[in-house]
DNA sequence: TGTATAAATGAACAACTGTTCATAAGTTTG
DNA sequence: CAAACTTATGAACAGTTGTTCATTTATACA
């Protein structure tokens, strides 16, 4: 039972949870490579980091060092695949989050 | 021509333009205190420092930097009132991020 | 004018982030 | 095994962020 004041439709309360969670998520997540990234990964399931590399025209360290940090986060996961590394979205609330923003027409 | 897949319904894409104004909302916004702030000032309006600071029991200091780093970043604005400062979003669009990300079920 | 109250400011600092570069480690193939 | 390829790792460093503390500015009011 994380608080509930209860008001009708479009309710806005965080708990200091979630409150916590989306501010991990949010801050994990911004920064125009790893949006990228995510965007990717949303509607290409695995990929190489070559594949990323080119695709994002980021150099590969830089680029992995992005992949291990959001690993490590629990956002993605990888395996091995002869040479190559495939990353896959791992944390699919993620995509949600970007999904919601892509489609906000504000932006 | 920012690339376009064409994937249906719920098309996933952020232009790079689009990309790096979510970074920016979510950067400036992914932090607990700040994401309360603009809860809470998403249900009042307007709030005087002391008033977010009893509600969020943040210390003054700490709050006014908050405050007028948000500020300064286009989120809120602020006016005078007596002795008190007011403080108020301006930046609709973060709302209606965290909003969304309030109801979302995954979380 | 002096005191109290409200808020901002700036220095200082630790912690974290993004990036680059050089190097290492795992895998395949000749 | 050596060479080529793919990815990870770690040092170094600049830049940013979050926080605290002491001080200052602005306003009200007695």
């Amino acid at each position: 039972m994380t608080s509930s004041t209860s008001t009708s439709s479009a309710d806005m309360n965080l708990s200091v949870e979630k409150m916590e969670k989306v501010a991990f998520i949010l801050k994990t997540t911004a920064h125009p490579t790893r949006i990228a990234i995510v965007q990717l990964l949303a509607s290409q399931e695995r990929l190489s980091v070559t594949d990323i590399s080119e695709k994002l025209n980021v150099e590969q360290s830089l680029l992995s060092h992005h992949l291990s940090g959001m690993k490590l986060k629990g956002i993605l996961s990888s395996h091995r695949e002869g040479k190559n590394i495939y990353y896959a979205l791992k944390m699919r609330e993620v995509v949600d989050v970007i999904q919601c923003l892509a489609t906000c027409t504000f932006l």
